[in-house]
DNA sequence: TATTAAATAGGAATGATTCCTATTTATATA
DNA sequence: TATATAAATAGGAATCATTCCTATTTAATA
């Protein structure tokens, strides 16, 4: 079952990683897997709900951490930065002044990260 | 110069078309225009920074609306809503408590709009 | 008018992702 | 255990949005 090793590999990143990367990881355990192995198992992971997926310039990015929580993307190292809002309240404000009804949402933010701005 | 028509294209159509919607609707004008056109042109107004680029489940979508403003993206019925907050406080919280420093954003919510919950 | 630069059409190339299929492996059942 | 059934896999072809390339056309300039 490779899944699990899809899935281990991801969570051991710590880091957003593509599926690209997640082979070449997984490939060093099981060098005779197959791109197409690692797709479908990614995509049984985002249904039961165990991965997320985050789009990102047109390729899709992994996260195991499927609590809610927003990304920080840095323009100088491209690195994908976990971080958490206080309240969430802007959900409210769209649901009350525009009348649609949120169930989810994604906020990214860019920038120049702390290890980055160290000028 | 079909860079205007592309342009014009965007901003009339008023709903973040596609690079397929705007080649077929400036096609309307000019029959032989070319994918190739329609692409190079639409890179050179985001450069110029006259219209914006939305990646949506790995298309892109383009924004004639180049002031900052939010995206809600309807389950149902998939049209992209523009709104705006009130605050934008959240970008100081994650300046103080993460010390990265943010020069955009990008909010996207998703749910139900309020055309598809007249139920 | 002669030169140079920008724009274009058309299609090939790219790259991430999905799809297909024959084969292997696991699971269930008699 | 032997057999039937279902799930997983490798490998590669197909897809599809986007980018790249090139010969040709059009605009701008001296
Ligand atoms: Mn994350
Ligand atoms: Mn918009
Ligand atoms: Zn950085
Ligand atoms: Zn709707």
């Amino acid at each position: 079952m490779q899944r699990e090793l899809v899935h281990t590999s991801i969570m051991s990143s710590k880091d957003h990683p593509t599926a690209d990367w997640i082979f070449s990881d997984v490939k060093k355990e099981i060098p005779k897997i197959s791109f197409g192995t690692v797709y479908r198992n990614l995509g049984q992971l985002v249904e039961k709900g165990l991965i997320r997926i985050i789009q990102l310039d047109g390729i899709a990015h992994y996260d195991g951490n499927v609590a809610p929580h927003n990304h920080f993307i840095c323009n100088e190292c491209n690195s994908i930065y976990d971080f958490e809002l206080d309240n969430e309240d802007f959900i409210s404000q769209v649901e009350v002044k525009n009348h649609h009804h949120v169930s989810g949402y994604q906020l990214m933010l860019t920038g120049t990260c702390n290890k980055c701005n160290i000028n």
